[in-house]
RNA sequence: GCCCAGGUGGCGAAAUUGGUAGACGCACCAGUCUUAGGAACUGGAAUCGAAAGAUGUGGAGGUUCAAGUCCUCUCCUGGGCACCA
């Protein structure tokens, strides 16, 4: 063997590999499990950059890997082809996107080829294909068959000198990022799918997912569902004497609400712009003509501007009012587009004393506010007016209650007797920490300055109360919820408790205690019938609703509302005036009616006569192709769906496609979709998390409950990874110029170079970004290069020796498959290269030894260790060998080191034999040189012996 | 503001899950070889200190014979959500 020639060997093996169809995977093998390994399909951009490296080139050794273990694995490849950049190729260079992508898609194969994997490319999907988005089509009508389609008016963003829909990301202040003219919202119809509908599902069925523990904390939040309360207020005319005339309601309005225990404190009800109350009562309005104006406005402002202008603004409806169905007040109504029409209901109950927003709105319009309690106490008679302050009755919330009990805690209820002026001392001018004043505060009154308390059990604000102190000014006031540990409340008897104002109390006599305490209670309870045990009631009359749905449930069934959820999440708008993507397999008839294109006349071609440049209108409608063929097929007067859908569409399904990418019956066959799914392992990028792994699940979830698949989640495990950054630790971009160029690498040091350095900057699977290091690539090429130069001295020397060193060898091979099995690809190398560093220091290595060290190397390098397996006489592919595996007795040693401590530092160690007695190992250790110096005349308090490890001695 | 994930040498990172912190690699320093540079090889190297030793895992406390690892507080970085009622 010469020198290490990299480019002989990979290029060599590579073609050897093809032409054997050494990557060649079938649907079942007798005796072999199958196992499927994932990635997400590329976007054809014609140039695999680093990350593409990271991407499929780290994952392609777990999937080697496991092929060695037995496994039957799949680990496919494809391109997700349709999309934005092939049309802008065709605006730019006056390409066809068709020619452009399937070039872009040749280039990626050949770069793909010097990477070595096992992709199958016989099973390659290709997202632009008819062949693949004839099943895109089949699937959309077959999801409008059970409404999971739909077609419907939606607000987006519109330029009106480019006359075309923006994404949001295309819209930057408000204004076009291509013409900079001002971007108004407008209403357009487009198709949608479902999603909302299966909102709870995508949420709870995360628990049943091995996946990173933030995906699922982010899909919630993108979900972002609350629970609370949709409740009805009535609308009456405004009387015009007060409080005489007043009428009978003649509409109602929902709101919704997670607070329905702060009914009692709603001063007035804010609808969003968008509204439709408005345009039902016009005739009703006073000032219909100010309304209208602020509406107006408002439809101007992108939602991105109405975000970020912090002034709350809206108008009062003027002629109507709202009645409070809990206790029969009037308040009045508002239009104000810090409510927002997309979620709940469009409407809001607004309580200031207890909403930071409702509070800054009725700042600036001068609304009243009006704490929850008073409710409790008020008249029933007084009620309020429109834009008249109602008097702020000083009252001083005390939160008696604490969360979060469990069978060893016991509950500290503070404040039971502390009087009034605690909390009046404990108001919070602007600047200081509650917590901080808090906790002095009881240390204060408790005497004991050593308190823990407990976070979780955290603060609570009772905010935008009136601060006596001072009349124009609101503070903070707050309830401090604590909890003392065990050790602590022992300490504290009974005497000093009751002197202390600390009491204990065990859960189940919590309730006692509140009613017992409180009159506030009691009066909501004769109201309401909630009881204590349903949920948290403090003085101030307010429910923690968080421990209990039945609290919630009782107050709204008291005013006649109904529980509800409401998600963050939208319905999913396919539909985009593109060319270059998925036709939406739709025709009207004369009467302008959908209908979709029967399931004969898929795949519904995306035809070709069409001119790509820019003028606002979609593509597809000028394509006679399109238009002819629709005519030909329905009659006259029909039209084609001129839309094509989402990128997103495409990705939603693309791994059915591998297992059957032939099929043309199905979009996969039942029995390969037995085979294989669900997919073992997904890998890939973090930027998916709240897109493509949300779209997907969705997609999945409906195929499902249509009985085409069986399983309602496809991916088992999915692993993110992070970013390959440039050399500086930025993000690679070619205007920063640190972009990393992996041909030139590759052709510089190679194929097995390059993943061997990609999978040693850090663990694979967690989301890390790792900057390029220039140099410290020539670190395992120098490791590659040493593994050759030994095989040389190995073959040529040592060709008859056994088993020297192969106590060294079976621990390596137990570490690496530890660390392979938990993505630990940097430790796995980091154990091959001691290896090779201590055989290097032997003289003898034996072949056995060596190769099954190059097993071990296979997966990360499978070029060369293809190579130097064939020159040591093998006959069969490296590749085809199994993963060695560890002799458990070879393992153990019969020495060890063991360290010494003295007051738990480290002296001095000692090597011992593996069955010493504890005994002995303690006396020797007391009797170690070093540790005699450190013990003379001092008495030995404690000699403490960790198995195997150390010896700690304490004295004193 | 709310919800996650993280902070360990000059750098990427290890650390058997509470048991000798910094494995492995890069960069660095010294030596060998070389006209030189580079490459290769040998050795050194957390910091301070001549050494003994002391200090050291963002910071402050705590539990423990023993803490990067557990607890409390705090600071910083990255990600998700955000006028969401």
């Amino acid at each position: 063997m010469e020198n290490y020639n990299h480019k002989e060997i990979e290029q060599k093996w590579q073609k050897d590999w093809e032409e054997k169809g050494l990557h060649v995977v079938l649907d079942n093998v007798p005796g072999k499990e199958n196992f499927y390994q994932l990635v997400e399909f590329t976007y054809p951009s014609g140039n695999l950059h680093v990350g593409h490296w990271y991407a499929f080139a780290v994952p392609d050794i777990f999937a080697r890997y496991k092929k060695m273990q037995g496994y039957n694995v799949l680990y496919p490849m494809g391109f997700d082809a349709f999309g934005l950049p092939a049309e802008n190729a065709a605006i730019k260079l006056g390409a066809d996107p068709k020619v452009w992508t399937y070039e872009q898609m040749d280039r990626m194969r050949e770069q793909f080829r010097t990477m070595g994997a096992i992709f199958p490319w016989d099973r390659e999907v290709v997202s632009c294909d008819p062949a693949y988005y004839r099943w895109t089509q089949w699937m959309f009508n077959q999801f409008l068959k059970k409404d999971l389609v739909y077609r419907a008016v939606t607000q987006v963003n519109w330029c009106p000198k480019d006359q075309t829909i923006l994404a949001n990301e295309q819209v930057a202040d408000g204004k076009c990022d291509r013409c900079g003219s001002e971007v108004v919202q407008k209403n357009q119809e487009q198709w949608m799918l479902r999603i909302t509908k299966y909102a709870d599902r995508l949420i709870d069925d995360l628990d049943k997912l091995d996946w990173p523990h933030a995906i699922k904390e982010s899909q919630k939040n993108w979900i972002g569902r609350s629970e609370g309360s949709e409740i009805e207020f009535g609308i009456a005319n405004a009387p015009t004497e007060w409080p005489n005339g007043k009428s009978e309601p003649f509409e109602k309005v929902s709101v919704f609400t997670t607070r329905a225990d702060t009914l009692f404190g709603v001063t007035y009800v804010v609808l969003s712009p968008e509204h439709e109350l408005i345009s039902k009562i016009k005739d009703k309005i006073w000032n219909l003509k100010e309304v209208e104006k602020y509406i107006f406005d408002t439809k101007k402002k992108s939602e991105l501007d109405r975000q970020q202008s912090k002034e709350k603004t809206g108008v009062q409806v003027g002629g109507i009012m709202a009645i409070n169905p809990a206790n029969g007040e009037w308040v009045p109504v508002w239009i104000a587009d810090y409510v927002l029409a997309g979620y709940g209901t469009g409407a809001v109950m607004a309580v200031p004393a207890h909403d930071e927003r409702d509070f800054e709105f009725s700042q600036r319009y001068d609304l009243p506010i009006k704490q929850v309690i008073e409710e409790l106490s008020i008249d029933q008679t007084e009620q309020s007016k429109p834009r008249e302050n109602l008097p702020f009755i000083e009252r001083h919330a005390v939160d008696v209650i604490v969360k979060h009990w469990s069978e060893d805690k016991y509950l500290c209820l503070g404040w039971k007797k502390i009087n009034w002026k605690t909390f009046i001392t404990g108001c919070i001018e602007d600047g200081q920490k509650p917590e901080e004043t808090a906790r002095r505060e009881v240390r204060e009154e408790t005497g004991y300055t050593d308190l823990k308390f407990i976070k979780e059990l955290g603060v609570y604000h009772s905010k935008f109360f009136h601060n006596p102190k001072n009349e124009n000014r609101f503070a903070h006031f707050y309830g401090m919820y604590f909890e003392l540990q065990s050790d602590t409340r022992e300490v504290i008897s009974e005497e000093e408790q009751d002197m202390h104002i600390i009491q204990w109390i065990e859960k189940d006599k919590v309730s006692d205690f509140v009613r017992g305490n409180d009159s506030a209670w009691n009066l909501l309870q004769e109201k309401t019938g909630v009881f204590t045990e349903d949920g948290i009631l403090s003085n101030s009359g307010q429910f923690d609703f968080i421990e209990s749905k039945e609290a919630r449930k009782k107050i709204t069934e008291f005013v006649g509302g109904k529980l509800i959820s409401t998600y963050r999440l939208r319905d999913w708008g396919i539909s985009r005036q593109r060319y270059w993507g998925c036709p939406i397999p739709i025709v009207y008839d004369p009467e302008g009616v959908a209908h979709p294109v029967p399931d004969e006349h898929l795949p519904w071609i995306l035809p070709t006569d069409v001119d790509h440049t820019p003028d606002g209108t979609a593509p597809l409608a000028r394509s006679k192709e399109l238009l002819e063929r629709t005519e030909k097929i329905f009659g006259a007067g029909w039209k084609p769906e001129v839309e094509t859908m989402d990128t997103f569409v495409d990705s939603s399904w693309y791994f059915y496609r591998y297992l059957d990418n032939k099929n043309d019956s199905e979009f996969a066959s039942p029995d390969r979709m037995k085979s294989w799914m669900p997919v073992d392992l997904y890998m890939g990028g973090a930027e998916h998390t709240t897109m493509h792994l949300l779209y997907s699940r969705f997609w999945v979830k409906a195929l499902y409950d249509l009985g085409f698949v069986t399983d309602d989640e496809s991916y088992k495990i999915r692993r993110n990874r992070g970013l390959i950054l440039g050399p500086d630790g930025n993000k690679m971009s070619k205007s920063k110029g640190n972009v990393v160029n992996p041909d030139e690498i590759v052709d510089r040091l190679g194929a097995d170079t390059v993943r061997l350095y990609l999978s040693f900057m850090g663990p694979y699977g967690i989301t890390a970004n790792y900057p390029w290091d220039p140099n410290g690539v020539v670190g395992v090429r120098r490791f590659l290069e040493r593994v050759w130069k030994m095989a040389n001295k190995i073959k040529n020397e040592n060709s008859n020796i056994k088993n020297e060193n192969s106590k060294s060898l079976h621990k390596t091979i137990k570490g690496i498959t530890e660390d392979v099995e938990e993505f630990k690809f940097n430790t796995a190398i980091s154990k091959m290269m001691i290896l090779m560093n201590e055989w290097e220091k032997s003289d003898v290595v034996s072949v056995n030894d060596f190769k099954m060290f190059l097993q071990l190397l296979a997966p990360f390098a499978p070029h060369i260790s293809e190579e130097i397996w064939h020159a040591l006489g093998e006959e069969k592919s490296i590749h085809l060998a199994s993963w060695p595996k560890h002799d458990p007795l070879l393992i153990i040693d019969d020495e060890i080191t063991i360290a010494i401590q003295i007051n738990g530092k480290v002296r001095a160690d000692m090597i011992v034999s593996v069955d010493i007695t504890e005994e002995y190992v303690k006396e020797k250790a007391l009797a170690h040189e070093k540790i005699k110096i450190w013990t003379e005349g001092k008495e030995i308090k404690k000699v403490i012996y960790v198995q195997g490890r150390l010896v700690s001695i304490v004295c004193g």
